[in-house]
DNA sequence: TATGAATGAGCCTTCATTCAT
DNA sequence: CATGAATGAAGGCTCATTCAT
């Protein structure tokens, strides 16, 4: 992957680093609209209003530009779902918590995840993108742990713990779809509406 | 949309359609793999021994291809989850029902229906797919009437049976995903699994 | 190295191999005038009366079209040159015979024969040029190979072969750049004059 | 042909003038490597430290530096040659001190040397570089007016001169590419070994 | 002096598609 | 029926160069 090489000066740096994400930002929400492979850097040239060697100076690749666009929807993601297991709490709580902080971030990151969820089978297949494979996989690993947690304490009881997570992750996943800046229901009430599905469906007995 | 021509006569109709199916099956195969617009004919040429000229004989275009793959993803699905819904029942044994129809046809139609989640973006945007769309929209529209009915005649009470479609809808397409050949669980557990998590979070009192 | 698909039925096979060599002789042409780096695939388009397409069907790619004219440069020289040597005759015959052959085959293929110079910095350094650099190298091993045998049997004496070799390449790969088609001197008269050159050079006393 | 602006005050000039040189030789060592064309300006400004603006800043355009590179080889060269041939000295004589001349230089400046024969073809054909073509002439001129008095005063008798000089050339110039700082030979030798090839070819009966 | 942001033409190549055979 | 030669627009990207700072 080529990249795009920055100012060292700290002054320029920062005023770099600032139209890189407004050029990634950008970028998202054109591929999140048309497709990532559909999308054209002539389609990104006018997005952004930069030319096409200006625009390279920002990104390094059209491929870059997709690790960009992945790593700023799960590194923070995975970093809030670390800091909440750290502290105590019972596992539903954790739960809760985790899919409202979840939900909350897919509503913020909409277009990056549109793109994530289109790109996955490239995601999963390609050597390159083996970091951020092992980004998702350690988020579903903390939501995984806090359902077994609630299996061992008895506070939870599901038929299937492995299909459940599987489930929550196609929900949760499937929500960008329809997700709308002002719906009907907040990115709140729709964590707090996953949770208690699952709950509901794995109370013990 | 450019058509191919296909032949008139009986026996050499058939021949064509059989071969025709062939085509489309592969190509499923390697879109699944590779993604749509990440396959090049030239791909879908090696994919089937055909040469370009003989592929667009079979095809018309690699768009009527997408849509080949699709229509042949969801008319029969539609078909059966008419012919579910026609018979009478209580509403979960519906459910239940159309669930088990659903994952076995996703089973038997996997590369169809992750070219589809994938080209999703596509097919919901641009005119020339508003029947697939429409076909989309009446599969989702037959699970809706019968959790309502649920709701209606008591047996079931949903939180919020909109949301709770979502999550069936989000849970379901996903399962393409992961789901393997012979994997640990068989189409119709997952089903069950699916439509127990519901039926449970959504028991009346 | 893409390597474009010939067809595989002997008939077309033979036309496109014809086309083929008709493409890398213009190539050479006007990499010949232009240079190989400043000549653009735009530029060979115009020459061969090709659109890129159709270009690319016979060549594979720029480099190919380079590796190409370097083969049919070497590849029929070096066979020359061994069976020159493969018969028997004094080292000092055997010397003239390469040399008259060595300055046809130049005089035949001037272009190739410049563009090879021209872009042997690139030949000499990138591995995948190893093949062509391994036949440059044999080509050279059977000149030395005749003045060491010449000096061996005592019919040549020079002061220092390895550099007498050296003198030679450069005096006849510099040839290429001044040949003329109907010059004052005819490629023999050109061989026989170096051969001379040399071997007033290395009389021995 | 750009031209970059040097400061007008004396100091300052000198300075400018130093680094330039430097920035002119580090190009000369990149362009022997990779070729003239080959090399791209952020090749340059990763080779000499200097940034887009402050290379612009020394050398004015790419072509210019190419020309600097030809003008520092061939103007010094072309000085000594007149200097040598500008004493009295039978013509063996100057034939051999301007081969070493001629060595020595080419010794010194081997990365001027090969960038000014890839990029021959150039030189050769385009109108912007006249006086550098006018330079080459004039140095070989001055080797056949040598050769032409040898002959004219019976102390040399080539075959056919004009051969030997294009013989010569090609030689010489070919060395460049052989010639490493601490060979088996040193520009002197070499040189010499030159001389005598020629001037036993070339012996008076 | 020197930086590096920015340009936009041009690079090589691939693409879906057509059509004579 | 099927081939594969051929098209030419468009693809992602690099290039030499300029200029405000």
């Amino acid at each position: 992957m080529a990249t795009a090489t920055p100012p060292t000066r700290p002054a320029l740096r920062a005023r770099y680093e600032r139209k890189q994400q407004e050029v990634v930002a950008t970028a998202a929400r054109v591929f999140a609209e048309r497709g990532y492979q559909a999308t054209s850097m002539q389609d990104l040239t006018e997005a952004t209003g930069l030319a096409a060697g200006g625009l390279y100076h920002y990104i390094g690749s059209k491929e870059r530009l997709l690790f960009r666009i992945c790593d700023e929807l799960l590194e923070p993601l995975l970093e809030q779902a670390r800091a909440i297991v750290a502290h105590d709490a019972p596992a539903a709580d954790h739960l809760r918590e985790l899919l409202r902080a979840w939900l909350a971030h897919i509503a913020a990151h909409r277009a990056h995840m549109l793109v994530f969820a289109q790109e996955r089978h490239v995601i999963e297949r390609e050597p390159q993108w083996r970091d951020v494979r092992r980004q998702r996989k350690a988020f579903e690993q903390i939501l995984d742990d806090v359902l077994a947690r609630g299996e061992r304490d008895g506070t939870m009881a599901f038929a299937d713990r492995g299909l459940t997570l599987l489930a929550l992750l196609g929900m949760v996943n499937h929500t960008a779809t329809w997700l709308k800046p002002r719906g009907r229901l907040s990115p709140a009430q729709i964590a707090d509406g996953y949770c208690d599905l699952l709950l509901k469906a794995g109370a013990a007995a």
